[in-house]
DNA sequence: GCGTGTGAACACCTTCACAGCA
DNA sequence: TGCTGTGAAGGTGTTCACACGC
């Protein structure tokens, strides 16, 4: 109805960067910048920002560019930045520690932390409480969590993943080295540190072995 | 020359996941399995998987499936998990620090930490001294790290990047939240949590309005 | 017969290049 | 004239479906 067509994920993916460029840009006083700005900003080539941008609508005027304002708003307005996003995060081991922390920020916040390690609760970690894990369910009503975030072991990710779920969540991060099996209205995301460093290892092997100099790609990554 | 043509990125990303479907496999005795098999254990289609070991050569047997050991050791030859991966973390914080746990495991073991902070200095990280920062170089040097880990905010990513560079790493991981910008021949990889978030985010604002039922994706993820 | 390996079709994403509007 | 918005082309990745070899 407001949106004509479905936006591609990839877009999606990329708005976060332009917010960001959008607010740098914003920070340094500007109020209006053509594609070829804000792409170098965001690190990417024009037309593709256009593209993505397209989606959403006609948000620039031409032979001018894009009013930082409105776009900031627009963007925000799709990203849900202007709300508040509450998060539970499973696991509050080394990582679950270092995420209570960093995903403490607007537009996010950790409403609670559960563990099923029993020593660890009652303590805190950025200032919330962590919890029993068969509390999760109570917790997740109560708090009224929307994103769950899975930082335990793969053994128990998906015992862990279906708990999340039947608390009736529909958008997780999994940090689980292992593929979880979710229902199709669910959205899950993974984010695996060891693929990436594998991923690395990989090019590092290669790299005098069938490193042909001047086969690589361009200078920018987002 | 060894390899016909060069094996897609997607590919690559996908062959940690394959090395822990035939760890699981192997652990619970078997010793060959079909391309069906592998798949599912993989959270994946069986036609890509053949595509993608098909990159490495004829590994399978038609009428068979694959011989899991053979296919092991294969697959690690390439991802090098025969060998070990020394890595530098820079950036002491939160993130670096379950960073250098999480990180503590083979194929991967951490050799050096940096932070910018004197008062951490000193201190350790899953049992590696943090140092100063301007030793960054020696240690790469002396520690003969080749993946750089950067952990730090993202007003100093770009000069620790560069950093990174000048000590003559050419692969990297980087946690900041902005585009760097390296020489062609280093590769980078970015994961960036805040827009993992805000990709859920997106999802979440919209499941409502424009959720129509039934048009999520298939059940697995990788 | 069975399951791999792969040509061909398909889907998705990015880049090019330019028409069209301020 | 200058820059957006977009049709068309190009590229990459996935799925289909079947010929081929064990």
């Amino acid at each position: 109805m407001t949106l004509p067509d479905p936006v591609p994920e990839a877009t999606i993916e990329r708005l976060p960067s332009y917010l960001r460029a959008l607010d740098d840009l914003l920070a340094h006083g500007r109020s209006t910048a053509s594609s070829q700005e804000l792409a170098d900003a965001a690190g990417i080539q024009p037309a593709l920002l256009r593209r993505d941008l397209s989606h959403f609508g006609s948000l620039g005027t031409r032979g001018v560019g894009y009013d930082l304002t409105t776009l900031r708003a627009e963007l925000g307005h799709h990203v849900g930045t202007e709300e508040s996003w509450p998060l539970v995060i499973v696991g509050a081991g080394n990582l679950g520690s270092a995420l209570a922390r960093q995903f403490s920020r607007p537009p996010f916040r950790v409403v609670a932390i559960v563990d099923s390690d029993e020593r660890l609760h009652g303590q805190r970690r950025g200032g919330v409480l962590v919890s029993p894990q068969r509390e999760l369910g109570r917790l997740v009503a109560q708090t009224g969590a929307v994103i769950g975030v899975i930082a335990v072991t793969a053994e128990a990710a998906q015992d862990v993943c279906d708990g999340l779920v039947a608390a009736g969540l529909h958008s997780l991060l999994s940090f689980a080295p292992v593929g979880l099996h979710v229902p199709a209205d669910v959205h899950l995301r993974r984010v695996d540190l060891a693929q990436e460093l594998s991923v690395l290892a990989y090019h590092e092997s290669h790299r005098r072995t069938e490193g042909h100099p001047g086969d690589q790609r361009p200078e920018a990554v987002r």
